[in-house]
RNA sequence: CGGGGCAUGGCGCAGUCUGGUAGCGCAUCUGCUUUGGGAGCAGAGGGUCGGCGGUUCGAAUCCGUCUGCCCCGACCA
């Protein structure tokens, strides 16, 4: 692809609306154009990347024996007043009416689809099991898009649905799943922790999330890499619990727990629910510091929280100098005994009793955060989400089959989604730097960018870099040659900002030695190689 | 939906308080020079200052109203 005839609008400046860096780089590099919130428009170089995505999905999910199909993006009102979705989905769902006054939805997702789908065309277990898959355009109306492309309102997501006879069926097939989704992240270049994940509104026996991890992600996730425990921090809210508390059977009692600083580890290393602790927050009051207890499974409701008398409005909490100088002891072991600042309990700590709460000690053997063996938190973007979701749609909407006994059965449904414009984002927070882009191979626009020095002027520059631009297309790259008038100056800041992982500069001086300039775009330097040594060097490096 | 902010050429901004013929940088176009890290000189085009209404001799500026966008929160692939 010549740059000249490619339309490529790249932006020097920082748009204003951009908050995190993928975000910028995504309008800088010129992949999307915002139309209007939530709703974006993808250029041609964003599209080749939103291609590649789809093709590595696609072909993991063909070999984990999905078949695809495609489902409209509207659906009729019908099927959601059918799974009862029409009116517990909320104002997420935009509601869309035709000239014939009849209610359809722009489908956030499928499920009363792909169900009602099912019914029909299913008849006999031996048609089990099925799995279909779609990529499609979602619409969710969300109450704040926000991040470009990571928390848009329309987007694209594979979704896939299994259709099972039994829930061993489902089991294994979301197994398959499983396995082919860690294949994509894998293939996508993309470092991924897999978390147990409350599975939510949808419903069901069981649910992980897939996460990409990245700083500016939206998900706190508490992993360990030695025995691959990962989970999302979520939260409940709750009436007060009815009952009088039950009297404590065991008499106060201190344990000792080594870099364990959240609820969850502690659960795991006591072998006890988080229902049976209480943590400790402190924040800060109108009078100096306040500290918050909950419920070890709960979570701060800040907006309840900041309207308690003496706490501070709008809610903040203390910072870990304050929390070192309350409770004496490192954020993450604080705990109510003995605090000398007031002290205010959540109702729902009212009703149980024999709890673990933390002694404001801290141990000195705490290893640092991140070393092996310890719980390390991260932050996640949530790029894929697989459930179990047994028999809610199935039921609702009538989806059976006939057994090998000739009796009806409900099918089991798994639900797999993966979304496919969020990994775009997700990937460039994982992998940029000061200059732009670093695409990972699997999702790049371009393998390699040629940029001729002076080639308006030297012949032998111009000749030199089409005779490579050819044999390298010949050679099944996806090459992009910078024929623009432009400085060489610029040509460097548009191939580091747009990412391209290859470099070959063409230029006079080398051309002399027979030789091209080689840089790798997450190379310091670059090298200069034989001509042919640097076209087999691409060619061979496997990056088709 | 609650709280906060913004809206001036394609992008980033100044001008608004204190009303008086709309400006800067980048980008774009033309010519000449230049060509290994976002060139220089000369010239050019492009804005009903988000919309509507009001105050005033006169409104980007003051008042009202509507719309859009961004940030914080509940929600979420």
């Amino acid at each position: 692809m010549r740059y000249s005839q490619f339309g490529l609008t790249t932006l020097k400046e920082v748009p204003a609306e951009a908050e995190i860096v993928s975000h910028q780089l995504m309008l800088r590099a010129g992949l999307i154009r915002r139309l209007s919130s939530g709703l974006f428009t993808w250029m041609p170089i964003g599209l080749r990347v939103l291609r590649k995505v789809e093709a590595v999905v696609r072909e993991e999910m063909d070999r984990a024996g999905a078949l695809e199909l495609l489902m409209p993006a509207v659906q009729p009102a019908e099927l959601w007043q059918e799974s009862g979705r029409w009116d517990k989905y909320g104002d997420l769902l935009l509601r869309i009416r035709d000239r014939h006054d009849r209610d359809f939805c722009f489908g956030p997702t499928h499920e009363e689809v792909i169900t009602d789908i099912a019914r029909r065309e299913l008849r006999s277990y031996k048609q089990l099991p099925l799995n279909w898959y779609q990529i499609q355009t979602k619409f969710r109306d969300e109450i704040r898009p926000r991040f470009g492309v990571m928390r848009s309102r329309e987007f694209i997501m594979k979704d896939a649905y299994s259709f099972d006879l039994d829930e061993d069926g489902l089991r294994e097939s979301y197994a398959k799943m499983h396995a082919a989704y860690s294949a994509i992240f894998t293939r996508l270049g993309l470092k991924f922790r897999i978390v147990d994940a409350d599975s939510g509104e949808i419903g069901g026996s069981r649910s992980q999330e897939f996460h990409v991890l990245a700083d500016s992600g939206e998900d706190a996730i508490a992993y360990c890499d030695d025995d691959n425990y990962a989970s999302n921090i979520e939260t409940a809210a709750t009436e007060r619990p009815p009952g009088d508390r039950p009297a404590a059977v065991e008499s106060l009692e201190k344990i000792t727990t080594p870099g364990v600083r959240t609820i969850e580890a502690l659960c795991e290393s006591l072998g006890i629910s988080a229902a049976q602790t209480l943590k400790t927050l402190i924040v800060n009051g109108d009078d100096g510091p306040v500290a918050l207890v909950l419920r070890g499974d709960h979570e701060l409701n800040a907006v309840k929280a900041q309207k308690i008398p003496g706490v501070a409005s709008p809610l903040t909490m203390a910072d870990p100098a304050t929390v070192r100088q309350v409770t004496g002891a490192e954020p993450g072991f604080a705990g109510p005994i003995g605090l000398q600042v007031p002290v205010l309990y959540d109702h729902a700590t009212a009703a149980i009793s024999d709890f673990v709460v933390g002694a404001n000690e801290v141990d000195a053997g705490d290893p640092t955060p991140g070393g092996s063996g310890t719980l390390s938190i991260a932050r996640g973007i949530e790029v894929g989400h697989i459930f179990q979701l047994g028999t809610n749609y199935s039921e609702a909407l009538g989806a059976k089959v006939l057994d090998s006994d000739g009796k009806e059965r409900v099918m089991e449904m798994g639900c797999y989604g993966i979304g496919i414009t969020r990994i775009v984002a997700a990937a460039i927070e994982q992998n940029h730097d000061d200059s732009g882009i670093i695409w990972p191979d699997p999702l790049t626009p371009f393998n390699v960018v040629i940029v001729p020095i002076n080639l308006q002027r030297s012949d032998a520059v111009r000749t030199a870099s089409e005779e490579i631009h050819e044999e390298l297309r010949n050679a099944g790259l996806e090459v992009l040659f910078d024929d623009r008038d432009a400085r060489p100056g610029v040509k460097f800041a548009d191939a580091e900002l747009i990412g391209i992982p290859h470099r070959l500069v063409v230029s006079e001086r080398g051309l002399a030695n027979g030789e091209l300039e080689y840089r790798h775009r997450r190379d310091e330097e670059s090298r200069n190689l034989k001509r042919e040594e640097a076209l087999t060097l691409l060619i061979d490096s496997g990056i088709t």
